[in-house]
DNA sequence: ACAAAAGTGTTAGAATTACACCCATGA
DNA sequence: TCATGGGTGTAATTCTAACACTTTTGT
C-alpha cells in the first residue's frame, strides 16, 4: 500500500443511465399524447443485493481504465449497445448506498439511437429491458435517485446543446425532430414556430432524401451536422435550441 | 476483501476550486476594468510528488465520510474557511493524474465570502495564497485543467442560479453585485438595464439600510433572499438572470 | 465648489408567441 | 376520393440593447 493512503478505500463503480426513444403504441383513447416514449435502459440483478430487482447497467472500475472508458465497457458487456452519446453525471458518494460495503458509484448518462435498441443478453445480467420513465419499477440501491439526476440533466441540456440527435436515426423528418423535444421537455411545441427555428440553425441541414414507403405524403430528411456545430461552437456561440 | 469487488482500487479524491473575490488596486494606468477580480485558493505543496508546487486544496476520501463532507473538512483543514457554497463539479479519473498511483479525485468549486479571506495556515500544507484566476502558477497533477473545468461552470451557473451572492457581503450594493457579474464573466454590463433586471427579482431586496462612511453618496444596500428564490424555484421557474 | 459614484426612462430593433389552411401522397 | 400528416406566413407582444444626464454626499 503506497505512500500516504493508509486509509481504507471506498470501491468505486460507475451506473449508466441509458435514455431511448420509443415509438409510443397511439392508443385510439388517450391522443394528444407526444406519440414517442423516453425509455431507460434497466438490468434484471442476477446477485445479492437486490437479487431479482431492476438496477442500471453498470459495475466497478478497473486500476487500467478511466472511468470513461469503464462506463463504455459496462454498457457493452452489459447491452451490446452501440452509444450516440455518453456523459458524466454526478458521483453518488453517500455512504449506505450499497448495504454490502462502501461504493462510492461515478454516473453516466447515455443516449442511444432507435436502430440500436436490440439487446443482447449480457454476460453477467440476468436480462436487460427498457422501461419507460413515467413507470419505473423500484429500483436496486439509489439508483431511482440517479435516474432523476438524470432527466434533469438531459431536460436541461437538450435545450442549448444538440444532443438530442442522439435519440434519433441518422437521417430523420421535422416530425421526428419535434417529438423528441415534445417527448423529452413533455411538452407540445408549435409546429410552425418550430420549423422557422430548426430553419434557423445552420448546423441541421435538409438532404435530398424523403420517407420511404409512408401511406403518405413522404418528409423530407434531415441530419444534423456535427462539423457545422463544432465550428460554431468553436467561435463561443450560446444559442437556446428550443 | 468482501464480496465480488476483486480488483484493485483506485484511491479517491477530493479536490476543491475555491472562488473569491477581490477588489482590485485600482491601477491609475489601466483603467477601465471591473475594479474587482476572481481568486482562486492555493496551497504549496509541502510533500511530494509536485514539493513546492501549487495546488488545489483537497485530500483522500475516508471511509465513513461522504465526498461532500471530506470536501468540506479539506477545506477547513486547509485553509480555515467557511464556504458559502459548494457543489460538485465533476469527476477526473484519467490514468496517470497521479505520478505515484492511480487516483480518482472528485472535484468540487466553493464560493466565498469576501470577508471570510483570512487564511489560516493549514496543518498538512505549507501555505495558502489566492490567486488571480489570470495569472496562475504553473499547477501540480491536473489541477489546471480543473480550474478551468469550475472556471466554465461557474461562468454558465451563475447566469441563472443566484449562486454569485456567495461571493458578495450579506449586504451588498447594486455596483458590488454589477461588478462581481462583470468580473465572473468577463464583460461589462450596462447600468441602467442591470438595475432594471434586478430590480425584476423578487428575491434581490432593498434594505433600508446604506453603505457607511464612504467620501460620497451612499448606496442603498441589498440582500439576497434565499427564502424568496426557494419559493420561486419550486413553482419551476427558469429565468436568465443576466 | 468639486469629485465621485448613485440613481433614473425611453426608444428601436429583435425575438417570441399565437394562430389555420392548403398540399401531396398512398390506399 | 379520402385520410394522413407535410408544409407554410403574418401580426401582436415581449424582451433586449443602446444610450446621458441629474442628484447626493463628503471633503
Amino acid at each position: 500500500m503506497p505512500y500516504s493512503y493508509e486509509f481504507e478505500r471506498p470501491a468505486l463503480a460507475v451506473d449508466c443511465v441509458v435514455f431511448g426513444l420509443r415509438p409510443s403504441a397511439q392508443d385510439s383513447a388517450a391522443l394528444s399524447q407526444p406519440s414517442s416514449r423516453l425509455v431507460v435502459l434497466l438490468i434484471e440483478r442476477a446477485l445479492q443485493p437486490f437479487e431479482g430487482r431492476w438496477a442500471l447497467p453498470g459495475g466497478f472500475v478497473r486500476i487500467d481504465e478511466t472511468l470513461d472508458r469503464a462506463a463504455e465497457r459496462e454498457l457493452v458487456e452489459e447491452s451490446g449497445l452501440s452509444i450516440a452519446y455518453l456523459e458524466q453525471l454526478y458521483t453518488f458518494g453517500e455512504l449506505k448506498r450499497d448495504p454490502r460495503e462502501r461504493v462510492v458509484s461515478v454516473a453516466y448518462f447515455a443516449l442511444v439511437n432507435p436502430v440500436e435498441h436490440v439487446l443482447a443478453a449480457g454476460t453477467d445480467a440476468a436480462k436487460a429491458e427498457w422501461f419507460d420513465v413515467s413507470t419505473l419499477p423500484s429500483l436496486a440501491f439509489d439508483h431511482g435517485k440517479i435516474i432523476e439526476v438524470a432527466l434533469e440533466r438531459l431536460r436541461s441540456k437538450v435545450r442549448y446543446r444538440p444532443i438530442g440527435f442522439g435519440l434519433l436515426p441518422e437521417l430523420f423528418t421535422l416530425t421526428q425532430l419535434q417529438k423528441m423535444y415534445e417527448t423529452i421537455l413533455d411538452r407540445p411545441l408549435d409546429k410552425r414556430n418550430f420549423r422557422k427555428k430548426i430553419a434557423s440553425l445552420e448546423f441541421v441541414v435538409a438532404t435530398e432524401d424523403t420517407e420511404r414507403g409512408v401511406p403518405r405524403r413522404a418528409a423530407r430528411l434531415f441530419r444534423f451536422d456535427q462539423a457545422a456545430y463544432d465550428a460554431l461552437s468553436r467561435q463561443g456561440f450560446d444559442l437556446e435550441l428550443i
